[in-house]
DNA sequence: GATTAATCGAGACGGTACGTCAAGTCTTGAT
DNA sequence: ATCAAGACTTGACGTACCGTCTCGATTAATC
């Protein structure tokens, strides 16, 4: 994902620089990391609603207009810090089957899932209908990349004759993705490698294989 | 439900009485429903996060205080008014038919979360990895009987030899709830029957009945 | 004093009856006194501003409806505890020797405000502008009596050629009755016999003998 | 009053800057005068009972907090309040004539406290003791000045040869001082002129001249 | 002796203010 | 123009108290 993907507007993008002209101090931009990783660190020991705008500049000994000079509010940085973790860890495998690509993704995936990024993922959940572009920001760099790798494996395998030309592709990568998050953030089973492996080898192989 | 499912210590339940005795004025239950149906009320309107104590009991036309007998939180609150509705709102169809069975049951589950209990489901998710007594009262009230109903339909079906005996039960009946909650809570693509009737067709029956 | 005194009407006052007629259980006589006795205790410990009504009950071990049937008020209750005190507690002498007389007298209401009775005077000072009847009631069975008694002392020997006739009476009942309530009240030094003293050797009885 | 008078630590005072260091934003120091402003305003309407501290930050456009940065309580906001005032409005005439000089005080001093001032200190007397440093700023600030004015003219007085040495110097001032409070708060007859006059006249005076 | 009605302690009720805390903005001196 | 620090307004929090009302139980006078 690299088209603009917060709730931001543009002035107040990270890498953009202030407006006006290249005169006074710049920003500081390793303030932006100390920032993020202030504020990770609290959303992942406190959660979303109790992170704090003081709780993050007290972490990363900052300010808080250094914060809100960057970020609109707690929201898009909280968006922002997590879209930069997503951010090429997901990997797309290519190793000419299905099965095995299917099985290496989701388990990276699964893993990657586990750690920080879903928490707060599903910190974020309970927001996204009243903040649309926070829904959108979510959506496009959370949900469709995944989506897309898996749609991009399967639909290889249609092209290699692997898979039977009128499988049921979206609702087998549907699935796929809803089992993944329903794991995660609803029911308190793991999301490991024995979950995804039942999954595949009891629900989607065999959509996608049998007649 | 059956077992104390909230969150909310025992002499904060609305049916138990205060501990002492039973001396002294009794709880107007009357303010109960008024104050479930009045958060209900804000919850639909605001959601979650913006849903005031305040505008609670100016809704119901009760004193906050009035509140915070009854509840600790207004998380407690949420929670009970939320299990409240989800009391028998869960029909269990038996035609002689898991099609049918599983179509009735899951369109009619699916219009349900559509409603404010979906609304408020998702406003918890969030929640509940900071908050075990909300996650249990959360998973027993909302996801195991919904899980219990699917199960029970299709081991009907298992008995009757219109499903195969070693069909994928758990990893069907996990699926049909996950798809639900992914559709409601994470893609803003519609939750209605159109979408029950495609993964029904496309993954779950395929899966149960096919070898 | 024995008119009706306080701010409360009639049909609460502790001496009637309910209304109707006699049947029904009669009010517990004893629950006034216990009553006065906890306002009292409560009000010379924490003061007026502090002093609550489920204090006030809780230290009576009685309901707050029992208090509220006989007073309509923290202050109705407060003042009537009050005038309950001062009732006779103000001797008059008459020893034919106004500066025996004026001795004796203001040494024993000093006495009597040194105890609780001046402290609940003192609490309700602050509350005299906003509560014309307490400040009625105040200075009928508080004030009145005392400057009363100072006047008839002094006439008395007006009339028995002790004290000139022209003596400025009121200035002088004016500023004793002040003098004891800005040493109670106000000055930290002490309202005792030794202040009393002074002022009426040089103050008192110098104005009214002097030409 | 020129020590600390008021109930409130040292790092709340308004005039004294927060521990730490000079960093950070200052305080505004003209939101000192218009909380204090504003305190009048709603001490002057509706009285101390009545006064809250939402009323004074509403009435200055404030937020709580920033009452409460400043002084740690209703009663520290409304003594600090009314210092302010009493610095500088007690005025010491010196014309060479103790009765001149009497009269011009006295009669200032009682316009003064018709006022808010009065008011203020009339609210404040039933907590003096139970709030000993507000008892001690009450009496720093606002008696022990009035009551070194009496005793300068007086002595002045003395060292002119127009009062008689042996004059009972303390029982005056305690007097004169008594008389004006006893009128302001607990009588309700008027304090004005004609009082001053009249204690001047049939009082003061004459214990301090006459043999 | 049974009935009746107002009492009793207890505590829930609708309100209002409390004093605290957080969000997001603004202002300082210094870099 | 940036930085850290922190004061600022706004508004919700959860608690405490007021004065009223409601409960079950008690208690005397009336029937």
């Amino acid at each position: 994902m690299n088209a603009p993907t917060s709730s931001a507007p543009d002035e107040k993008r990270t890498v953009s620089r202030h407006p006006g002209s290249g005169r006074g101090r710049p920003r500081d931009a390793s303030r932006d990391a100390a920032l993020r990783e202030a504020a990770m660190e609290v959303l992942a020991q406190v959660g979303y609603r109790a992170l704090t705008m003081d709780a993050v500049a007290a972490q990363a000994r900052a300010g808080k207009a250094t914060i809100y000079r960057r970020w609109e509010s707690k929201l898009d940085l909280v968006i922002d810090t997590c879209n930069q973790l997503v951010q090429r860890n997901i990997p797309e495998p290519d190793h000419g089957s299905v099965e095995r690509d299917l099985g290496e993704f989701l388990t990276a995936f699964a893993t990657f899932l586990t750690g920080p990024v879903g928490k707060a993922a599903q910190a974020l959940v309970g927001e996204l209908p009243h903040e649309p572009e926070l829904a959108a920001a979510f959506r496009e760099s959370f949900l469709l990349p995944q989506r897309d790798v898996l749609r991009r494996i399967i639909e290889r395998g249609i092209s290699r004759g692997e898979i039977r030309p009128d499988a049921p592709v979206d609702t087998v990568v549907e699935l796929a993705g809803a089992g993944l998050m329903y794991r995660l953030m609803l029911v308190d089973d793991p999301l490991d490698a024995r979950f995804v492996n039942r999954i595949l080898r009891e629900a989607l192989l065999p959509l996608l294989k049998n007649p």
